[in-house]
RNA sequence: CCAGAUUAUUGGCUGAUCGCGUACUUUUAAUUAAGCACGAGGAAAGUCCGGGCAGUAAAGGGAAGGACAGUCGCUAACGGCGACCGGGGGCGACCCUAGGGAAAGUGCCACAGAAACUAUACUUCCAAGCUUGCUUGGUAAAGGUGAAAAGAGUGGAGUAAAAGCCCACAGUUUACAGUGGUGACACUGUAAAGCGGUAAACCCUGUCUACUGCAAGGAGAUGGAUCCUUUGAGCCUAAAGCUCAAAGUUUCCCGCUAAGGAUCACAUCUUAAAAUCCGCUUGAGUUUGUUGGCAACAAUAAGCCUAGAUAGAUGAUCAGUCUAGACAAAACCCGGCUUAUAGAUAAUCUGGCACU
RNA sequence: CGGGGUGUAGCGCAGUGGUAGCGCGUACGGCUGGGGGCCGUGAGGUCGCAGGUUCAAUCCCUGUCACCCCGA
């Protein structure tokens, strides 16, 4: 889990970053992103539907391997919103090599060099 | 040893590195930083019942609707639990059981069948008549149909032939009496009746039952001002009061309708801002012992504090180990029920085989 | 968190206790020189699953699973 000044906080931010920002997919995940200003941290979710999986525990640790590979990653970009949206259940399984290769694809996407 | 029955416990472990939530202590301009402690379940699940708590002014009576249904007990309460009674299953340990009323009334019982519940007569059986295989009458034992056939089994008597038509014994139900039991009920005796099934069909009897849900609901102190304590009409000079009609009381009727409450670019004190704080976790709590009780459970003594998040905390990586880790994660809180669950362990008991 | 609904043939739907049907699709045959279309004859159902009540259950009752919708 990430410390609490890379969360989100209610749904006025959320909004924005869904109507404002722009979008990269990969194969299981998508990724929904904004700037923010300068000096602030960046911030993360990860959004997991019931659609997904059934059980919640499925679900958690869908969530809390995106959390970790993100907090473990070096190449987040600051004062950045990001809003991951999973789609299929086999990100409980794969494995993290693999995973963690797939998020840092969707990370460098993101950078303005190469959009 | 094999096959089973019941109940209870447990639900990977060890180390390293990085990381999250809460409380406390110190620290900082500031959750800033550091330390230390604690951090999902037996079902947290389904949301199927029952309560607490909160609001609806208060939570009164009746009807309707709904739920439940052997007895006695336990409980805050229950549709839950315990023990027992009746019924059913198993060689047995033991298990299952919506188990009030069909003798209050109504409905339904397809097809087949003569007839499906005010009985009736297809094949029979018997008698009479004559047209000699038909008509009329008696009968319901035997056959046939059907899930079920008038509902009473065996033997006797009886008759033209038969039949609870009658008698004896056995059995059913109801009532009364006696004995045992708190009671359901069991056993015994006496009397009466001749009774299809279905109430998870309507219904009858008894018991319980307002609605909405923590996204409920609430928001420092003192003073001030304004307004409401439902609305309208009539009686009356006016006020007070009375009467009537509507309104509210979360479906209807009766009854009841103010203890008080609301608002503010108000003032002062004070520290902040609702993306917050309280509610929120100390509770019908839990562990061990003692006492009472067959038990559910209750009483009592000593000890314990054991998640409280708010886009939502338990994770990741590596190494080792074995039996290779099932089902699955709090969201106001409890008591149950139901469903999911790899395995491992313990206790008591039953049947069988072998040996001593 | 709370409330409501649905589950029947490959698909869409009827069926209020007594032999499970309709439309489309599908297989075969016929009409046509061929296709389309029409006509005829079929096949295809554990009535989501498990119990119970009843002589008998798609239907009544209980539990359970899956899916859909609504409110905050």
């Amino acid at each position: 889990m990430l410390n609490r000044q890379h969360r989100f906080h209610g749904y006025g931010s959320l909004r924005r970053v869904y109507s404002n920002g722009n979008s990269a997919r990969g194969s299981l995940v998508s990724l929904r992103y904004a700037m923010r200003k300068d000096n602030k941290p960046y911030r993360v979710a990860v959004v997991v539907g019931r659609k997904v999986h059934k059980s919640a525990v499925k679900r958690n640790r869908i969530r809390r391997r995106l959390y970790e590979i993100i907090r473990r990653s070096n190449d987040v970009p600051e004062s950045t919103d990001l809003i991951f949206t999973v789609y299929s259940d086999r990100v409980a399984e794969i494995p993290a090599t693999e995973l963690e290769t797939m998020i840092n694809d969707l990370l460098v996407k993101t950078s303005p060099s190469t959009s």
